[in-house]
DNA sequence: GCTAAATTACGATTTTGATCGTAACCACAA
DNA sequence: TTGTGGTTACGATCAAAATCGTAATTTAGC
């Protein structure tokens, strides 16, 4: 069980959340959504996806003339890949500064506050 | 006054943390360092900070023969540059599930957590 | 079967980042 | 003066990622 420890590029990860939205789609649909934010050919599109099958990150349905490609990693374990990473590299290794310094940046909602709170609270036992 | 939106490379980063860290550092010094977990050559050193410098992400005394290099970034504008990007790719937008992510993933001392929680209150008021 | 439209396959190019080799430079001591 | 050790300057190379152009393939409609 070799785990491969492919850490998706940056215009990989936008694919990537594309898929994890629609669970599935074609290159078509992928590259439509892409063009709302860049512009770049559909040939590129495509040709990531081919590339992103190759290093595993995703799995297609060939059995028709039209590919159909899905995520083959999970958002949570790609969030979990990303953050470790940021931590050692910019936090000195302290999830802690992390989370102070995401709860001082955005503002988030009492609601979503509360819920960090009982999280909290649920970790600390 | 438009602030450059210049994101450290990776390598770049790790060479900011070094400079963080020292507040200021000859290119001896940050090889020695960076020499602790990678192996690469001196000029590489060099080449890297001579291009931060050009990006301006650092200065440089250069009033004697060898320079000093001070970073020209804060760390918590970078932190916050890197974790908005990051909230936006891997997070939909949302800090609180970066926040919730990060404290399931780490393991936080009591210290830590009540650390957390105290700023949670005062962010709840 | 034949063509048109859409798709995939594939190679080539471009760009960016990282790495290094070598020359030039400088200070200091023998 | 000359050489030696340490430094900067700079170009060249290498590798990875992104982009695109074009050919081949497939399917549907005639």
């Amino acid at each position: 069980m070799t785990i491969k420890k492919l850490k998706p590029t940056e215009s990989e990860l936008e694919i990537l959340q594309i898929l994890w939205d629609k669970e599935n789609a074609t290159v078509r649909e992928v590259h439509e959504e892409l063009s709302k934010n860049k512009d770049s050919g559909y040939t590129t599109t495509l040709k990531l996806l081919q590339i992103m099958f190759e290093k595993g990150l995703v799995t297609r349905d060939d059995s028709n003339k039209t590919h159909i490609y899905q995520p083959a990693v999970t958002r949570q374990k790609t969030q979990k890949q990303f953050l470790d990473k940021m931590i050692n590299t910019l936090f000195a290794g302290s999830s802690t500064q992390l989370v102070l310094q995401a709860l001082g940046n955005q503002k988030a909602s009492k609601d979503e506050l509360d819920e960090i709170q009982k999280y909290l609270d649920n970790l600390k036992k």
